[in-house]
DNA sequence: ATATTGAATGCAAACGTTTGAAAAAATTTC
DNA sequence: GAAATTTTTTCAAACGTTTGCATTCAATAT
């Protein structure tokens, strides 16, 4: 007496007395149905609300349209920029995104991937969580690989692997906001680092390094500190910076988020910006330009890496047998305003 | 000559020259099977990397343990925050989130849901697109529900449908936001409301009008203007305000992003917050906490209703067959800080 | 030696759909 | 009116898995 058992194709047979496969075709346009027949069924389907299982599609074609992404948290501007980009390039082409976030944890996502695996999707985005680059865990991927499951990496990698990958040129980003900093006149450079191991985090700092080298500074320990990404995160390591006997006369945040976390405390401290402390963030979320002085930053463009990364992924899957994994760094660009504008 | 096709339960029964139920049975610990069987079967599973067809599944036991989530965008704090909500309680339990974007399109809309039912989703959590919402439609609808797939609303919600619903009190958070301002002396109050028709813009600007009704304030019509959620969308909605004969002495925005453009714009004038000029936003996004001066805003659980809301599917799919739909309002919560503190 | 038990395995159907090939029905041709 | 042709429909298999029931085989009991 459940009503809301989905008519199927053989509902409609037995209603028409006919066979399944009539019905199949005559909903499909197959031209050897008569005219007749298709109208009326078509008709009758649409009177009953028949929706096609795509799941006994799945099993039959093999095609599940459905794609997987593996990400460490949805809760940054960078990430769902990602995401929209990745939905705005495959949403249309029909896929379905599985989205499994992974908390940075490694068994989540191994779990994740197995899943993933099992439900038969097609494709795999993957941002590799922080438990799992620090630990160099990579067994979990031989089973995607071994599949031919095509994965693509985004901003976190594994170099030793044969995948596409997508990811941000964090290093020269870096270095163009150090050096941005230096040409404005700003000489003790503090860095409020990310998690270390993670590549964005360690691709920055090398940026922030490799410029102070190039410009003959000191390298002080003292004016690196870790920060978690998060605003909060921010907040201690920069009061630690403010209150060295040598105090930095700039910041370089790892993103937008500590660098604002780094503006309030300077604010506190009662320092101009950026005239008593310059300051630089990255992401160009869209909050940076609103910020009271705007923050200066390096653009980091989320969305097109979902876009890019999608085309990689299609490449990957149209592709010919012998399939050469394709790399795609795409540029930052800084955004110079007004927190390291010092006249 | 592909190694790629998935190694599937025939395929063992084909090496170990037995029938695919032996197989299903000793991998799923059966226990009419022989001790030796079983071990040796699955560890040669285990070696191929075997992995259960979940769609084959899904056919079988017309399961697919997976849910859909059709929110009009992923770029704002509060939907990534009510999708971590959701992901908490359902992805242990073995649920998949299918994200849908809609970008407040009815027809992107209607075709997600229409692929998430022929996906056979078992649930369906729902936050209407504007277009829909403006325009009353409806039909798209009728087919989730006469297929009883359980469906959640969120926050944007039809009173005329007898579904679940999960929703943030915006009508007295507002309320409670401009009280506050109205305490501490304010009284040329301005709104930044959100686009006309949604819910949420609309049950914030009701709770707005009703507080300065409550107070025997005047409504002035001059100080009402619409934004569409985003920061810019503020900018020039508050320098029209900034440059009124008759000035705001405070704005509420109708969240965090408004208020913050409008917090630049203010600072950018000149003036000083609070003491020239009051603010109020809505949502207590984390970055809210840390602007300068730090935004009194009115805290909105978003992963709290991600939370409600899967309980509420849960108990509709457990429940028996009457199924009574339930309402759950979460309390939104002043949160006071230095942007209205005048003393 | 035969019946009885018990353990281990196989058979077949089911889930909903598509599709090549065969069959049936209708139409045309001579 | 039969043969040839065309149109329309049905059959059966396939996708990968599970599961109730039947079957097989060996061991035990009588």
């Amino acid at each position: 007496m459940n009503s809301s058992r989905p008519v199927t194709i053989k509902d409609i047979a037995r209603r028409f007395r006919c066979s399944p496969s009539t019905v199949s075709r005559a909903l499909n346009d197959h031209p050897a149905i008569n005219e007749d027949t298709r109208k009326n069924i078509q008709e009758y389907a649409k009177e009953v609300g028949y929706q096609r299982n795509e799941v006994s599609l799945s099993l039959l074609n093999k095609k599940t349209a459905s794609l997987g992404v593996v990400v460490p948290t949805i809760s940054n501007y960078y990430e769902t920029a990602v995401i929209e980009g990745l939905h705005t390039v495959l949403q249309p082409m029909g896929y379905t995104l599985n989205i499994c976030v992974t908390n940075e944890s490694y068994l989540l996502e191994k779990e994740s991937l197995s899943k993933l695996l099992s439900n038969r999707t097609e494709g795999i985005f993957l941002s590799v969580s922080q438990e799992t680059y620090d630990a160099g865990y990579y067994e979990h991927l031989e089973s995607v690989i071994q599949r031919k499951t095509p994965l693509i990496f985004i901003d976190r990698e594994y170099e030793d692997f044969e995948t596409s990958r997508a990811t941000v040129d964090d290093y020269h980003g870096a270095f163009a906001a150090v050096e941005h900093l230096i040409s404005i006149g700003y000489r003790q450079i503090a860095h409020l680092k990310g998690p270390n191991g993670l590549t964005v985090s360690e691709q920055r700092f090398k940026g922030y390094i490799n410029c102070l080298k190039k410009y003959n500074l000191p390298i002080r320990e003292d004016l690196i500190l870790n920060t978690n990404f998060n605003v909060e995160s921010a907040i201690l390591p920069t009061k630690r910076l403010l209150e060295l006997a040598s105090p930095p006369d700039a910041i370089f945040g790892v993103n937008d988020q500590v660098a604002i976390g780094a503006m309030r405390v300077a604010k506190d401290k009662g320092l101009r910006i950026p005239q008593d402390i310059g300051l630089v963030g990255f992401d160009n979320s869209p909050i940076s330009a609103y910020t009271f002085p705007s923050l200066t930053t390096v653009h980091r463009p989320g969305r097109k890496i979902g876009m890019e990364a999608s085309r990689l992924f299609l490449n990957q899957l149209n592709g010919s047998g012998d399939f050469a994994p394709e790399s795609i760094v795409l540029p930052s660009e800084l955004v110079i305003r007004e927190s390291s504008l010092r006249i």
